[in-house]
DNA sequence: AAGTTGCACAACCGCCGTGTG
DNA sequence: CCACACGGCGGTTGTGCAACT
């Protein structure tokens, strides 16, 4: 069993690409076509594993690649679509074609998670995350080196979306909006996001009005209360948690509808929305979207 | 000026799905 | 149906560099 290597690891060079590597590999690839790999270093005569020279190829020496920063709308975008698809950078990258899946998931590792991150654990109060000048918030500006002191922690805010945050025993404790806490007194809200982050809820307790949350759920779910737009993101059926936890064939099920068929019209259309709107309809219709959690048995 | 620290990013690693014999 | 090769993808790591002490 276990696949042979993809190359043969003896005698290959490894780490950054020379520059007669990469013209080399760009004067191949324009003689020869992409593809077959495993056997193009050989031809080419490079003492590289074909997949660093795809790698190489698709991230870097192909043509029609953006480099350099991202714009702000470039950050909109990757912002809204990872609060959909999560970590599927290659999806996220087909919607900016200039941008490769290994660019998007670098910036997104340094750059926007800990911005969203600091967004979060500072309750700034910018309107949710769609409509988030990214430039304003903590970590806009880049910034390199040097120690930086650690945040000190939060304890009571008051958020745009009505929810009320506080920190206590390192869970973030969650109030939901007044009229929610009014109108639905005694019920239970689950949140839950998209299928990389299906373990991700907040759950209101309907006797105490207040939910309890890991800090970085916190972040996946406020992207889910001002994105989410229908039972397609929001709720699960036990068919749909089935799809979300298996995988299955890397479709990505998600309500019963492939993340790929949401792709790229709905998710176009997704991007348009105005996205706090739609966060204050999400809060206004929750019995409509949430009806699972109004039955008796949540009650218990 | 030198040492320290943390950021940014290129590249690697390993798993998974698909195609093929 | 099975085993294998290959390509693709996402997670992680290594390294260079600049800011800071």
């Amino acid at each position: 069993m276990g696949r042979a290597p993809c190359c043969a690891k003896v005698g290959l060079k490894k780490g950054r690409w020379s520059a007669e590597e990469d013209e080399i590999l760009v004067k191949y690839i324009a003689a020869n076509g992409e593809g077959s790999w495993r056997s193009l270093p050989k031809n080419a005569g490079l003492l590289r594993c074909g997949k660093s020279c795809r790698l190489r190829w698709i991230n870097y020496l192909r043509s029609g690649l953006k480099r350099g920063n991202f714009t702000k709308e470039e950050e909109e975008i990757i912002v809204k679509l990872h609060a959909t698809l999560g970590n599927r950078w290659s999806l996220i990258a087909g919607h900016l074609p200039a941008r490769t899946d290994n660019e998007i998931k670098n910036y997104w590792n340094s750059h926007l998670s800990r911005k969203l991150q600091s967004f979060q654990q500072n309750g700034l109060d910018v309107g949710g995350p769609a409509v988030v000048d990214l430039s304003k918030l903590p970590g806009g500006v880049r910034r390199r080196g040097g120690r930086t002191s650690r945040s000190t922690t939060t304890t009571e805010k008051n958020t745009k979306n009505g929810t009320t945050r506080r920190e206590k025993q390192g869970m973030v404790v969650v109030s939901p909006p007044a009229s929610l806490a009014q109108s639905e007194k005694g019920h239970s809200v689950v949140l839950h996001a998209d299928q990389s982050q299906a373990s991700s809820a907040c759950t209101f307790d309907g006797n105490t009005n207040e939910g309890l949350m890991d800090p970085n759920e916190e972040m996946v779910s406020e992207l889910l209360c001002t994105s989410a737009m229908d039972s397609v993101l929001v709720g699960p059926s036990e068919e749909t948690m089935a799809g979300w936890g298996s995988h299955d064939g890397d479709t990505g099920v998600i309500g019963g509808t492939t993340v790929e068929e949401l792709a790229p019209s709905h998710l176009d259309k997704f991007l348009d929305w105005d996205m706090e709107g739609m966060q204050a309809k999400l809060w206004d219709e929750a019995g409509e979207m949430w009806p699972w959690m109004w039955d008796s048995e949540s009650r218990a």
